[in-house]
DNA sequence: CCAACGGCATAAGCACATGTTATAGCGCTG
DNA sequence: CAGCGCTATAACATGTGCTTATGCCGTTGG
């Protein structure tokens, strides 16, 4: 569904966050490179798409109103995410002659690579990286033939020339809008049951598609399909707007379930699970920024970092 | 600093995800209220400004291709941002004669109410909420005169007219860039030697400043500034280009810390931990809405939803 | 107490981005 | 092969946003 009017404006989100910064409309002026009066307007107008004083300018400097040190916090996690798309945008359009080639499958590049370049990026500011995309053979063969520094493939078979190391895991879970009665259930929900039941699924074919159909089949069961769509966002959207229970990754509605547009339905008895894992050349030193970027996404998994989001816990595997 | 360009407009990835959604330009033109032909060519732009061809015209509907999917994705968790940007923002705006009046401290308001606010419209679309932002004596105040349904507070501390409940935690830690020497440090450094170094700080006065006297205070010490800035985010700032370690919320650097631009530099022999309440009129049932989003917030707490974001795990408090 | 300075707002003019309607081309489908 | 649905292009109107120039105000230092 689209967006609510009004709609703020990213460049405005990122002045104000310059403002916030620099104590001051002229220099978050002079630091993007635009006239004092551009500024100074374009804050105006975002005050008043959004219909907040934003900014004391009573005392000659400008200073936060406590709405706007609100707005700059929320904008702020706004522009991080833009920031994430962009080194996404940029590592799949650089052309060769970079310095870090990565290949991903699609749900690792689409979910977890952009963090992980946030990441590289601020201990290595200049360096250029491409993404190449595409399934999981592709992505293998890509490495095995030294056109990708690093790959990152989803499931636990890796070619017998390539080094592998689980840095994610991945598994398609049973999703249902908070409006669906099966949003508020107890106990999980059998094989049998969830065959029996239509879901919103993508075609047959697809590689989540093929995950639930081998789960069950292992059980001696198929699946029933409500409907068949074409996209996860698609999927999303018609679960989001209560069609009926979906099945997609769990990395797919991270941010659905953390705000509560999506609620996971626990399931028991088959397992859906699968690893990512980076995968290199055998016998071949990483490169440098290779195995800077491996060292980054492991040592994530030291536990420094606790999800300050909630009282929520991670269930641990 | 500012965002790099070029700057992708929100309009037009709201509108690529919609394209998405429902599979053709056309229709996505029609759920904006929009023409056929701005929608074709605010498409293009977006594909120009980003350097991808985004979707795939040749076979008359528009598919996408598979860096459109990337970047519906990425564009995704942008817009998801700006939901709760724009939840919250409505919330300060609300004047009265809304459902369910909240009233926050500016840390649980900047950082926790929004994703809270997007959880409660999956459940109740239509529900009015007014949000008003100060410091905790402040919330309990409006709180005890019923100005508000509900409030969240920082501290240990609760009037006896008012009945509390712990429905998430913050504390301050030690943060630099990971250019810092101390970004790789192994053991955790002591009282002493953070008392002994120059910190990146809050003004005197401010709360979270109080904090860090009162800890160290505690063993006898004192804190030595390196500079001292008036917020958050110019204290962000100037630890994230290297000026030095800092002391913030836990809660204000998450995403920083996620995406690799900050890290935590462990500490032992004090805590600057404090709960974070929702406080409400002692022998008052509370209002259905507030109820409602009580039992949301707590029910994040049952740990059915894993962090997906890489091998992470959350430390357990 | 006054002068100088830094910072913000307003005004006028101009370029360009973005929207609209009308129309043509193209690929499916029956 | 004809019709339909989808998209691109054209021509035009309009409003947004930037720039430079200038005035006002609050703060600061002698």
């Amino acid at each position: 569904m689209p967006l609510a009017h009004p709609v703020p404006d990213l460049v405005s989100l990122d002045l104000l966050q310059s403002v916030a910064e620099l104590g001051s409309i002229r220099r978050a002026a002079m630091a993007h490179h635009v006239s004092q009066p551009a500024a100074s307007m374009r804050l105006r107008a975002l005050e008043r798409t959004l219909g907040l004083e934003l900014l004391d300018r009573s005392s000659g400097r400008a200073r936060l109103t406590p709405a706007g040190t609100a707005t700059v916090e929320w904008g702020g996690a706004v522009l991080d995410e833009v920031r994430a798309l962009q080194l996404g945008v940029a590592a799949l359009r650089a052309e060769g002659s970079t310095q870090l080639r990565l290949a991903a499958s699609m749900t690792a590049a689409e979910y977890l690579v952009p963090g992980w370049l946030n990441r590289l990026r601020a201990a290595e500011p200049d360096l250029g990286v491409s993404l190449q995309m595409g399934n999981s053979e592709h992505v293998a063969d890509v490495v095995a033939r030294r056109d990708a520094d690093i790959g990152f493939v989803e499931g636990d078979t890796v070619p017998a020339t390539l080094d592998s190391k689980v840095v994610s895991r991945d598994d398609l879970v049973l999703v249902v809008a908070p409006s669906h009665p099966w949003s508020g259930r107890r106990g999980a929900l059998s094989a049998a049951e969830v065959a029996a039941t239509p879901l919103v699924l993508r075609e047959p074919g697809s590689g989540t598609r093929q995950v639930l159909e081998g789960a069950l089949g292992a059980c001696g069961l198929s699946v029933t399909p409500l409907v068949e769509l074409g996209s996860t966002t698609a999927i999303k959207a018609a679960v989001g707007s209560g069609l009926g229970p979906g099945v997609l990754s769990r990395l797919a509605i991270r941010a659905e379930v953390r705000e509560g547009r999506m609620v996971i339905v626990p399931t028991s008895g088959f397992s859906l699970e699968r690893a990512i894992r980076a995968v290199w050349p055998k016998a071949v030193v990483l490169s440098p920024a290779a195995s800077l970027l491996l060292a980054q996404i492991s040592r994530r998994a030291d536990g420094s970092v606790a999800d300050p989001e909630g009282p929520t816990r991670s269930s641990r595997r």
